[in-house]
DNA sequence: GTAATAGTGTCTTTCAGACAGTATGAC
DNA sequence: GTCATACTGTCTGAAAGACACTATTAC
């Protein structure tokens, strides 16, 4: 790596760059979040809507995205939020094999965005928005724990974290061994489960060799596993990562901010409300808590009208948009259980 | 890359592209935290340390931002987190009319990072470390409510406010008048100052054309403000919101991550962490409170050694690196005043 | 009535926020 | 002693978390 210490002046770049721009639309079909995406053919992976940025099209990289999604999943986004932008180089493996050899295929650095909508449950639409725990099977906790992680995620990652025990005790004492790891994304003994940390739970189980991110470096993949059970559907390129991005940015953001409502009808019953935040943050929720939070919260208000829906009719409400001028940080400040 | 049905074939992109890598280098100096930023020469704005990504050079993003740091602030940086990526045609102005003449200038997107590092209070390097505040003084409240915001800053966001009354009423109802946006950023009236919204802040003065920011373009300057005070330095291209950026984001961050402990020395007094903590988020802390928060959170243990600094000794006190793998958030859920 | 869904009343534990005090050193 | 800094004990009120109970509809 050449140092041209401390001189402003920096070579032109000699590889051209293109910036992709990704998508996560996210929307509720019923209690389920689903997102878009659409496969090629019935044999591949599918992908999130995507696209090179162009700043002679786009005007900002948010319209850019915005444009792709118009494109490509038809939809007008709403709520749109930037998420990260991931640059390691391999991210294409064919690309990368051609660019050492110096050639000049681009670079890809891809900034990953999550958009928020509300999609009727057209029939015909439903094959393009899967659902989002089928990628991520065990991020779904609202039944219970779930049973893939005991009968098969933890005991593989104890053989995994086996592997390094000896080298855990002697090396810095900086980093968490990889028992530890396993412990504090995956919880049991006592520990609780953080739904938020999803990306970093994908990251572990991509480190041990046990998910897929198509065309990625194989550093890991050699790590043979005979048995290796199906741990979700895989996604085009690293489209699963930055799904699982938007998925703890999401859980995370609900408790601060009232995005939900983004993704909620302009009338709704708290029991529908409740389902809705379940389904995004996995886990089941106290429901006198919940509606004691979300009531007294001043995050809605009810409209007087009812619905009728098999038992007792239900209150409807709506958002109450003054919440966003009293409060600093109006959001769910979900606990745990129920 | 192509893509399914939608919209298949991308057209090659037809401008060069370039990324900007960017990093707020932050430390403290006693209770004051201060930024690595160098000037050209004594006119000119400082600036923070950046470059263009190359591929290349670069393995990662990451990596590139540490070649910078070490280049130029002839730094090795330990923790590093990226920001946000800042897109907008228009970065630099000069670039812009070229481009849109359709010459091959790139179109600049910079990758905000963020680094925390200890520095030693070297005489020489002072002057390469100037204080964070002296960008953003309004954003310190340790001595309580800054006079430039009742002063200065208030006042002029009133009338700019006033200028819109008439078409707030009737507007859209989902955006905030320009009156609530000033009242919820900066407080008053009984309602409290939002430490964490620096860069909503940053933009609100930036909108009002009350900040100026160096080299981009110029939609909001021409409404001139004849007797408009200086609010704070100015930066290098969007440097200046890239720091905002880095401001907001540790002080939110502060509250439920240990990252505190990368910028104290290996052993230190709670008052010293409680003045680090002060001179970071802003405004003063309860003393007893953070104690106890602290100690029973079981951040932080006692060595069982004392300094003496004049008064009544200090017991000295190390990070507690187990409580990572015991809570899931271990953080310093901070409130408000001492 | 029974099944199904909606909604409430209140207790306990935890913890943030604030009070006012005591302890140990240098001089 | 006085000044300066370090440290502690305890009250209060707001909520988070959990308990069990009542209400209104369709059939």
């Amino acid at each position: 790596m050449p140092d041209a210490q401390a001189s402003p002046i920096h070579k032109p770049v000699s590889t051209t760059i293109e910036i992709n721009l990704t998508g996560v639309i996210l929307a509720m079909q019923g209690d389920h979040p689903v997102i878009y995406a659409a496969a090629r053919d019935a044999q591949s992976s599918p992908g999130l809507p995507s696209g090179p940025f162009d700043p002679l099209r786009h005007r900002t990289l948010e319209l850019g995205l915005r444009n792709f999604a118009a494109e490509q999943a038809k939809l007008t986004l709403g709520y749109v939020e930037q998420l990260y932008t991931f640059g390691d180089r391999g991210r294409h493996a064919a690309e990368r094999a051609l660019a050492e050899e110096g050639s000049l295929v681009p670079h890809v650095v891809s900034i990953g965005y999550l958009a928020l909508t509300r999609v009727e449950a057209g029939a015909a639409a439903r094959a393009q928005f899967p659902g989002l725990y089928s990628f991520f099977p065990w991020e779904d906790w609202r039944k219970g724990p779930p049973k893939l992680i005991d009968q098969s995620i933890r005991p593989l990652l104890d053989i995994w974290a086996a592997d390094h025990a000896a080298e855990a005790a002697s090396a810095d004492r900086r980093a968490l061994s990889r028992r530890e790891r396993v412990a504090l994304l995956f919880g049991g003994d006592n520990r609780p489960f953080d739904e938020e940390k999803v990306l970093e739970r994908y990251e572990l189980l991509y480190e041990a060799g046990l998910v897929d991110e198509a065309l990625r470096d194989g550093r890991e993949a050699a790590k043979a596993w005979p048995e290796r059970p199906a741990l979700g559907r895989s996604m085009q390129a690293d489209h699963r990562r930055i799904l699982a991005t938007a998925l703890g940015r999401i859980r995370a953001k609900l408790k601060y901010r009232p995005v939900i409502f983004e993704i909620m009808p302009p009338t709704f019953t708290l029991t529908d409300l409740q389902h809705k935040v379940e389904g995004i943050s996995g886990h089941h929720l106290h429901k006198q808590n919940f509606r004691r939070l979300v009531e007294s919260g001043g995050l809605v208000e009810a409209t007087g009208e009812q619905t009728n829906t098999g038992g007792r009719p239900a209150a409807l409400f709506r958002f109450r948009r003054e919440v966003l001028t009293e409060r600093p940080a109006p959001g769910l400040r979900l606990g745990r259980s129920g």
